[in-house]
DNA sequence: CGGTATCCAAAAAGATACTG
DNA sequence: CAGTATCTTTTTGGATACCG
């Protein structure tokens, strides 16, 4: 694998400034796990707030990576799946994710010498 | 490759409270190209200003994935230097820039399409 | 049920000035 | 050169109330 350049480094960022926030990843990778409602992927996702669910869902919508299914009956139906584009970011995001699995014991431990070492100099 | 489960999903959330700024994509896809002094950065990393700059690489170096190297020098030289944990998480962001690379036309296609739909309600 | 609208607090980021 | 300090602006996220 070749280093990226910096065009691709423009689209990474894109890229990241959308999944990085606090929530796209969740609701992603859950969606992953299947198609769900609103209120299914509001109690998987602990503590989102209704708003902020609705705001990821929406922005996810607006890249083509979730689609949106409305179904007009009372009380309404609405059915959020991933688009195959979404379904194509689960495994770039999967792979960093098992980075992230084999390697967060090294960051813990790299962040707690660097505070050891910064308490140290005061 | 399967699906992750709760406890990635935290990781991954986690990697990308850190690497999903702004900035640290950008400073460790810069290094993966070789090491730099804090000017070169500046210049590489076209805007960024000299307070992010030096936020995002404290964290990133607290975070156990650059290496700070003072040369005490007058006037003072510091590089910066992945460390082998910041190089082995360029592979994965390698893979979300090729997938970013391949899809962004997608996306933006998909942005425009929605945005459209959109004033059209109104 | 699945939202919107409004308001507010906190965090992130930029500009600018100064320093060893 | 490589920062720090301070201030201001922008962005983000949460709480609450209301609606079709």
């Amino acid at each position: 694998m070749h280093v990226p350049d910096q065009p691709s480094c423009r689209a990474v960022n894109d890229v990241l400034s959308r999944i990085g926030d606090k929530w796209s990843v969740r609701v992603v990778m859950s969606l992953a796990r299947g198609s769900k409602r609103f209120n299914e992927l509001r109690r998987e996702i602990d503590s989102i707030s209704q708003r902020m669910l609705t705001r990821t869902l929406r922005a996810l919508e607006r890249d083509g990576l979730v689609d949106r299914t409305v179904t007009p009956t009372v009380p309404p139906r609405v059915d959020y799946a991933l688009t195959s584009l979404g379904a194509s970011l689960t495994g770039p995001v999967a792979m960093l994710g098992e980075w992230a699995m084999d390697n967060i014991g090294a960051i813990e431990t790299a962040r707690s010498q660097f505070d050891a070492a910064e308490a140290d100099a005061c």
